[in-house]
DNA sequence: GATGAATGAGGATTCATTCAT
DNA sequence: TATGAATGAATCCTCATTCAT
């Protein structure tokens, strides 16, 4: 019932790389059985079931059903993030980087809404150590926005009374996304769309269209 | 360890009324093992150890772990409509009346932020009567904001262009409120009033303030 | 086939005072097995199906399988310690003693040769922190017939190379009985004197009858 | 860790003609592991780990882990058996054959500590046609130094109670050895000399010098 | 011979729930 | 109502062994 309904939009070339066959099969299917059932709620049985391995094999390739979930922790963090930084490099004013910024991570969310399930609101499972290093990861999409924002301050295109406020309200948006998202509501691009006005809106910029 | 830390500001006569003590002291225990640990991860014992009962006592007073989940998700739900409708009742415009559910509905997510946890997060455990039932509830707060914003808009107060992502966008930032919220960050009522301001530019209200 | 053929001559009032009841048919299970096959190779579910228990019930009764080895290793230690003690109460001189000692130690380990076979040789499996209790049990019997030795050689009654090979060898004989002891080869009391005979010759006693 | 500590004076020449290398690796590598920790606590993959070989390759040198034990247990005995029969070579009467046989078993005991404590107390793990055999080349230990003590009876060098028991007592003091031994106690020929004398004395030597 | 991914039965332990007291 | 011992299915993980390459 999982496979069949949503496709998954795999990202393209995701996990490509990753070898052998099996740990990338694991990968996949951790991916969206932590995402449709949570962590504690998918046993090993499920993923290597779906992974069509035996249940021990799971351990030839990480060691430990957590470590599967800090992996793909680890690589959810750093796909949407290259997919933001390159949304960013042609990026001109603050002002259309911001609408950059918050179409790619918006876009992002809602198309891989499975995958940004997982890293968004299964992290608490993850010992300290690895939570400490996604959360790395995490403090750059805060800093980045943050930085366009007081871009956008200092040139004049922004009106902002909090930073802070404005900066975890645009990152909420987004993040919030994975949690409501189906692909039946709305096209991920429309969306990305809707939100980058949304977030220029928020931030009193002065051209927003 | 748990209860020292965040001392919980309890609404206000929150169960107060459930008898006998246990059934209450097991809605308290639960409610905060669910918020920090997550439904799954929380044993009975341990919801039992810290209602200073035993572990059979639980099932004198609910059925079930999960009618406990049931139990909190419903008064939860409940509790926060009961403010954001007391807060609409001396509301006057469309503007105002988006003010006032904002600020209530953020500010509840603040300070109830283990409350809040649990009714945004951990719903995927109920089955799918109970998650009927609590999804009735949570369709009020959509159409509640969404008849405000079509008030405000045929009063040509506000300015929007798509009413769907509207409603989903600002509900969305009082839900995820529940994730990132710590006491330390900000205080709820201030957060309330920028999130409100926050509401009223995404809907291009002509007079904010 | 465990049962049957060793009816294991419980000490009189072995754990006799051990509630509830499971946590005593456990120590008598988990004593049967380790003896039988050691403790790695027993398994939890054989000690509960023996102890006429589910396989969860250990846990009622104990932390872990580990805790069960420890249990017994301490109450065995603590049981010998006071049958030797028990027999040097009524002793004369050192050579008295020493014949006591090694009569209570022998005889010991020839009527309880299973609990004597799990405290001897399955030690290694417990944790440091248990190991070093027992380890301080154990030290007593080396210092109590250690000072014996020393007792008889000053009262010239006895005449030694090396008291510390002596020490060894005399406790060395009485662990070994656990190794090599079936109920068929020797009477434990036959052995029991017997071997103090060889103790004290070992000791170049003078008067050794 | 393993290997530092004791250097594991291996007997010489020992196992040298065994071919390919890879099977003479393992038996080292098995030997210290299944002294160290016991035969069930050993795990395949830390003997192949320990031998530098994959996990897979033990099954081209061996049937199975049970017939890596086998085969020490096997060279075990015979070489203890070698050593013994070689010290035998140039005895004369009995009293000096009995002090040849104790301290070449008791020295061969302490200064292959490791391997003795496989070959006297992993045998439970055999299954019953490797453990006959192993039986049948302990009896021979058995039979020689009854017929060495039959001989001093008969010669009246030795005044023995009971013969049985004086076997016993005696090859039981040198196996015990692999129980307590440590290279910090004792020199391994100090102790050979030492329990050849004790021996002489249990069995009432007449000239034990 | 050697590799290392894969197997699958079985390991200790957990846990929601039951039930005699 | 409450207790706490007991249940038994399920959990994560281990491990000797196999086998395609």
């Amino acid at each position: 019932m999982l496979s069949s309904e949503t496709p998954s939009l795999k990202p393209e070339g995701l996990w490509q790389d990753v070898q052998p066959e099996g740990s990338r099969r694991l990968l996949f299917a951790a991916l969206e059985l932590f995402a449709a059932r949570g962590y504690e709620a998918t046993t090993t049985r499920e993923i290597t079931a779906r992974a069509n391995i035996s249940p021990g094999a799971l351990y030839t390739h990480y060691a430990s059903k957590l470590e599967l979930l800090y992996e793909i922790s680890r690589t959810g963090h750093i796909l949407v993030l290259g997919e933001v930084e390159q949304a960013l490099e042609d990026a001109t004013d603050a002002t259309d980087s911001v609408r950059r910024f918050v179409s790619a991570f918006t876009r992002w969310h809602a198309r891989h809404h499975t995958f940004a399930r997982v890293i968004q609101y299964e992290l608490h499972a993850l010992d300290q150590a690895h939570f400490d290093e996604v959360r790395k990861l995490r403090r750059r999409f805060e800093k980045l926005i943050r930085s366009l924002i007081l871009r956008g301050i200092a040139n004049e295109e922004f009106s902002v009374n909090d930073v802070d406020i404005a900066v975890t309200a645009i990152l909420s948006l987004g993040i919030d996304v994975a949690r409501w998202y189906t692909p039946r509501s709305v096209d991920g691009d429309e969306l990305g769309v809707a939100y980058a006005e949304i977030a220029l809106r928020i931030l009193g910029a002065k051209r927003p269209a």
